[in-house]
DNA sequence: TTGTAAGCGTTATCAT
DNA sequence: ATGATAACGCTTACAA
């Protein structure tokens, strides 16, 4: 291994200099750096981030984590599009992503702390957790630099307009014509599935509808879940189901099939997230595009503006918007809603 | 920050003996002990791993490296999944990963020497790779651990049988009285697509039917490509398609019924993968399981084996089997496909 | 069994 | 503008 002292012997100057062409520090006269560069680039030098971070106390190292009751879910497309988002960030800011799933219950606490506490991970984005998860909390109490996807109170966090959004969806399945709209949510800890519940409780109430509390029903974030939840609302006879996440939608439609129901026909649906599996499904699932990889990215640009130092701002919460995706499993075709709404004009509402 | 010297001046003894009842080393008498570890508890206080990590020269951080290539396809479920085994498996072992992205063409170069030279990460598995692709290539002439998962010549690697895995799915799609049988592949770039090819092309010779080389088109592994591959296809009016990974096999059942053809009655498909969405799609996909979070785990387990001095054994690749799962896309479903199987019991071989 | 002391490769402070 | 020198927190001969 080539080293400082190498660099320095070699261009005829101390430690120190060599250590200031490299970190372009001011105050070297242009003849010693040219030398200085000079040995660097004949001895193929390459600073050691190790012993650099033991001097400086930074790692350039970031951490995604994912909770322990999100692992299960990490095969969802939506965790792969974050990650790539938040990856990206970390490439062009000059990090390092390492990727935590607490995957054992058990071992939640240790692997905590063999990550954080010490560790070289300077700070962390959480991904869509309760804000009672251990982690969180955790988080919170140590005040470690992070940075939640999706709400979290007391810690800083970009989300997306997930009331809006659910809103819009319901309005949009309203528009249509349908009256008895089931929904099926995520787990109700979450912040995000709450404000998904209340834009489409919001929407119902706005149109005069009822809310009756039979039509909605938790379904886990997962396929098989969602397949239940179905199961218990079929005897309601929904005519829609607005479904809080498209590998749920996927889940629901697989079965409604099985019960020998057609969508859109015989109950449309709805859902969230609009990842590639969204249009792959037959019919094409109508769902709610979140901007899922700048979710990610902006994860970690906040983060490492955190880490740096720039931004001290006081606000740190981001919320983008989302966007209604129309194909057919709603009932009408893209064509169709344009026409419609060109004709008519539907006030898609939502908070953007 | 609490460090070894405060530890050894509470415990009264010096900062070696302290490490050594950290490090578990022997030749430190019991009572001693005892001190030491009292003052730790009592002072809280946990190794610096960076401090470590300049003094012993290890990092316990290894990466996953995803080949600029394969950045696109990302979002397949296929890597979530393979991530998933590799964190466990990291969990495990006591390691951290970082999950790095080559997603900047033109930076390759630059993010491979960040991470790999002189970097925290003291090994990687890469995710199948073309042999000559650049990642391979330099991580090859670097000397550095490695551990491929997907055939790599000169490399440790992990790797299910695809040959076997392809041969099987043509022979089912044979015993089921399909002739003309059409293949879309990946990029050929790849070893394990030509051993897919291979197996496809096998099974279709012991059964005496010329191998068309119309018939086989390349998708780029996604669903567009794979969509593109069926309008080539289609005019040539093959009865049945084996499509080399499920996310293509999508796409292929999408560009179907596009066309206003029926799956399986028009044309039957079967995958490769078995990730989730193939048992979402309509008709269900009749699939080649791969064991994706073995295949992680493995690698990772195989890497931290190589990096801990464990295991200097010579047979360093392994190949996991695949599995036939048959719903319907196929045209057959799995009960039939078991009684069938029962009273004329169908050879699927492939050497496992 | 325990302590002393020399690294590991940088950065940073303070002279000069 | 440059150079000594002391950290950074730990491991590891080597000595005692």
């Amino acid at each position: 291994m080539v080293t400082l002292e190498d660099v320095a012997r070699l261009a005829g100057v101390s430690r120190s200099t060599v250590s200031r062409v490299i970190n372009g520090q001011p105050h070297v006269r242009a003849e010693t750096k040219a030398r200085v560069l000079a040995a660097v680039e004949r001895l193929g030098y390459r600073p050691h981030p190790i012993a650099r971070s033991l001097a400086t106390r930074r790692t350039k190292v970031v951490s995604m984590l994912i909770p322990e009751s999100l692992t299960k879910l990490f095969s969802d497309q939506f965790f792969a599009i974050l990650l790539q988002g938040a990856v990206h960030a970390c490439n062009t800011r000059g990090y390092q992503m390492v990727l935590a799933l607490f995957d054992d219950p058990r071992r939640q606490e240790e692997l905590y702390r063999q990550l954080l506490q010490n560790g070289y991970v300077e700070g962390a984005v959480v991904a869509s957790a309760a804000p009672d998860d251990p982690v969180i909390q955790a988080l919170r109490e140590d005040g470690i630099p992070v940075v939640a996807v999706g709400k979290q109170p007391g810690l800083p966090y970009v989300d997306v307009n997930n009331y809006g959004g659910a809103r819009m969806a319901t309005e949009h399945l309203l528009s249509l014509g349908y009256r008895r709209i089931a929904t099926i949510t995520g787990p109700l800890s979450h912040l995000h599935v709450q404000d998904r519940l209340a834009g489409y409780r919001d929407a119902l109430k706005a149109h005069g509808i009822p809310y009756e509390e039979e039509l909605v029903v938790e379904g886990g974030f997962t396929e098989v879940g969602a397949m239940a939840a179905v199961a218990k609302l079929l005897p309601l006879r929904p005519e829609a189901i607005f479904v809080q996440s498209d590998t749920m939608a996927a889940g629901v439609m697989r079965a409604l099939r099985s019960h020998g129901l057609r969508v859109p026909e015989d109950v449309a649906v709805v859902g969230f997230d609009d990842i590639p599996l969204a249009s792959l499904l037959d019919p094409p699932l109508t769902t709610v595009r979140q901007p899922i990889r700048l979710l990610g990215f902006m994860a970690v640009e906040l983060l490492v503006d955190l880490l740096d130092g720039h931004n001290p701002g006081p606000r740190e919460n981001t919320v983008l918007p989302v966007e209604l995706v129309v194909r057919s499993s709603c009932g009408i075709t893209r064509k169709q809603f344009l026409e419609k709404r060109s004709e008519k004009p539907f006030p898609v509402k939502g908070e953007t």
